[in-house]
DNA sequence: AATAATTTTAGAATGATTCTAATGATTGGT
DNA sequence: ACCAATCATTAGAATCATTCTAAAATTATT
């Protein structure tokens, strides 16, 4: 592991996580001020396909990544604003349905986050919501 | 609806769902020969907007547009494929465990798909995988 | 130390998506 | 039917995220 390798591996294993490549990049460089953002392309993405960190995907907005420990994601579909959260785990109520062993999975729950319920008035009805909606 | 917005709709809502913007273009095309990329965009995105489509992301590729109709998704983690799954629906479970409403969620599941495990060798363990990954 | 292998760098290149400004089509009011 | 107002479409430039390329620097190997 070479020094941007470990340092960006411990960045992303911080709690602040999600950051996407260019925050990374921005805290990397206060140690080291003549990093490239080429470099934390290529660190990220070797730690990814080493499957030391993970990515995650959001329409629109750059790949984020974030550490390997299971847990899952609440996100706020009118900023974006992603939080982890721990749902009991699915991998055998999954797997039993699935019907065969699998890597992972990727649970997502889309919400209204406080400050967005605040900004948009309780009574307004988000987006035509229907409790059955995705 | 404008006739472009129309066959947008319709051309996502076809079962050879999960199509890029330029897949749909090239659709759409067909159909009107002098369409532009950017009103397939525009529309997505209205059509997005109104929740009358889903956008789906995955980390590396273009997004892509899906039907709403609630279903899950399982993903080749090797060639990325992405297939169409029904899972017993985890609104209560996850609504219960959030402690309040939410939205909706998104689901994908992670494996390695026939046509991959046929060419990366029965034998070879895809990606230092454990079950508890994730 | 000499050579090989790997990383980093700088900047160009690519791909996806949005933006801008002009033009064209549709709708509502009189 | 006419005009204004609104909305959609177009073309192309602009932006943003990411990858690629080739050279230079660093690290590991013999």
């Amino acid at each position: 592991m070479t020094k941007y390798e470990k340092r960006i591996y411990e960045i992303v294993n911080q709690s602040s996580s999600h950051m996407t490549v260019e925050q990374i990049y921005h805290i990397l460089k206060a140690d080291f001020p003549s990093v490239v953002l080429a470099t934390v392309y290529n660190n990220l993405n070797k730690l990814y396909r080493n499957r030391l960190i993970n990515k995650i995907s959001m329409e629109g907005m750059p790949d984020r990544y974030d550490r390997i420990v299971k847990h899952d994601h609440i996100v706020c579909q009118n900023c974006g604003k992603l939080t982890d959260i721990q749902f009991e785990d699915l991998t055998e109520t999954l797997k039993k349905q699935f019907g065969a062993d699998f890597l992972s999975y990727d649970l997502k729950v889309f919400y209204v986050c406080p400050d967005c319920r605040k900004k948009l008035g309780a009574d307004k009805n988000i987006h035509g919501y229907t409790n059955s909606m995705y």
